[in-house]
DNA sequence: CCTCCCGTTGCACGTTTGTGCAGTCGCATT
DNA sequence: AATGCGACTGCACAAACGTGCAACGGGAGG
């Protein structure tokens, strides 16, 4: 059965559009004439076709081109590293809004048909939600990966709609995990995690292809979301702080070293034991600023993080660390 | 060693000023106060990038909204088929340059390190060389298909520079094949078969990992420039009516239902058996203009093809056919 | 040291492209 | 039929971009 409708003969023009402007290098002027519709309805038909997915701009290094600072990254940490060119003069706003540009472009091009994607919370991946370019998948899932709260904290949104995002823009089914981020009786979660429903979910965690999250920072200045959205109490901070953590990934913290066992807190995470996470093929780890330092080193050091996004001074920073 | 020559340093630049502008959506003014250089030069920067193979833009149309001719061209003949955008109002020289853009393109995507591309030589083929983008690989080889004229007729340069061209463009190793496109007689063709030099190209020619070729259709009002190039006499061309041949792929004739047995000017050509030429696993055929139907059917109904590039009004005689 | 040559740069200009706005069309609701 | 709503279009203007040209600079040869 064809498609007449009006969204399929947009998407027809997009593509033909797209294919005289970026192959056969037509201005948009003798495409319109061709079209027969206004140049202005050309130029939306091209930005349709670029974020929706038509159209695929790839930038990529010649392999021996690829940074300084990406290969000593690998090497000592053994992540294939992403160092997003930002001048130093950038505000924290900006430079966030770079890396997570790169990171959803590159989420982009790893998601595929099939595929079972999870998604963490919290500032940076609500920025790189935005960002992200569609593209079309069949039969895969995006997957919450902890427990959300409700923030309304400037520029923060429902996770929900987070994971919404990522799933309008690979045409993907979205399972929520309806769950506090934190539970304040571990054994409320444990008797949770026996629910039949919520039992499917956390099996579905165990088969993810591709994991996608930041990184919480608890003791730099400018703490993480997490931290100040009534989350935790004083006790939790002085009880992170005793057990040395110096960062965490989907609320699951960790030390220094990357080691996570006998953190208080960690019994009372609505997230992905580390050693579950571990397991993910692909687990791309996106941050952006300084004070991530210690957070994202240990991330590092426990071996969380397959694939890295962060900006330059950043990347400077531990590959220079130790 | 690190290349701090002007050329490492240009494409670094360039690969810095692809990411901010690709990437980032930032603007060339931008870009250009980051890097400290004028926007000009940006601009510059840019039009590198894209060429060098820094930058790659895939046009593809989401897996619902194939073409129909495609669909139906793919029923048919069981070749992949490429139609190029092209309204019927251009001049038979525009449509062939952007039937070749677009098989351009498409090379580039398909090449990859360590293939033997073997590439065959022509009007079409000459467009098609200029239009390359770039992408630089490792051990692969370019073979010519057959042996080359020197033509000088109109855009058409020595196939030499075809070649190059190739070679250029992925980083590739040329291998040229140095006899005549005709030999006058068949013994001095196997006399030379024979030789050690060329037993090496002709045993190159039958590992090709792509084929790339126009096609010849001697008949046509517009004949290819073979048959104008001085190749063929008088004799030669009532001995290819007599054959019932209705076009040429790397100067092998065949007839309309592919067939090639029995046709006496191929024992004088240098080209590859058609039986050869089918064993390459991606087989590329470019062909533009409603004169050259017969020839390409014949191809197609020889299953000379997996991979074809032509324009609309060509697909839609094709589709039709029969 | 000078000179010439070749490749690179920025400027200035014309062209091409993005977008706010107001007008139009189709459709559903009253 | 009238009304209202939303999606889409073209216009007009401003922003962004490509390129011919002249000036610059650094290296080889005299």
């Amino acid at each position: 059965m064809e498609d007449f409708s009006s969204e399929g003969r947009r998407t027809r023009q997009a593509l033909r559009a797209a294919q005289l402007y970026y192959v056969q290098d037509q201005t948009m002027d003798t495409i319109a004439r061709e079209l027969s519709v206004s140049r202005s309805s050309v130029s939306r038909l091209l930005t349709h076709a670029r974020d929706s997915g038509i159209v695929e701009i790839n930038v990529s290094a010649p392999d021996d081109h690829v940074g300084d600072t990406e290969k000593r990254l690998g090497d000592r940490y053994g992540v294939r590293a992403h160092v997003v060119p930002t001048p130093d003069t950038l505000t924290d706003v900006e430079r966030l809004e770079r890396v997570a540009m790169n990171a959803a472009r590159l989420v982009s091009e790893f998601v595929d048909s099939h595929m079972n994607v999870g998604v963490a919370w919290g500032s940076t991946m609500s920025v790189v939600s935005r960002h992200l370019v569609s593209r079309p998948t069949r039969h895969s899932v995006i997957v919450q990966m902890n427990g959300a709260g409700n923030t309304q904290s400037t520029g923060i949104e429902y996770s929900s709609d987070i994971l919404q995002r990522f799933g309008q823009a690979f045409g993907a089914r979205v399972q929520q995990f309806p769950v506090p981020a934190f539970f304040d009786d571990p054994a409320t979660r444990d008797a949770l995690w026996r629910e039949r429903s919520i039992r499917r979910l956390l099996e579905l965690q165990t088969r993810l292809d591709i994991a996608v999250f930041g990184v919480g920072s608890p003791f730099s200045e400018v703490p993480s979301h997490v931290y100040i959205g009534g989350y935790l109490g004083q006790a939790d901070y002085r009880s992170l702080k005793e057990d040395k953590v110096v960062g965490d990934v989907a609320t699951v913290f960790f030390r220094a070293d990357g080691s996570s066992d006998n953190i208080t807190l960690n019994t009372r995470s609505s997230g992905p034991r580390l050693a579950t996470l571990r397991r993910v093929p692909r687990r791309m780890c996106i941050a952006s600023g300084a004070q991530k330092f210690a957070g994202v080193r240990g991330a590092l050091e426990g071996r969380l993080v397959t694939d890295l996004v962060v900006d330059e001074a950043l990347a400077r920073k531990l590959a220079e660390a130790r």
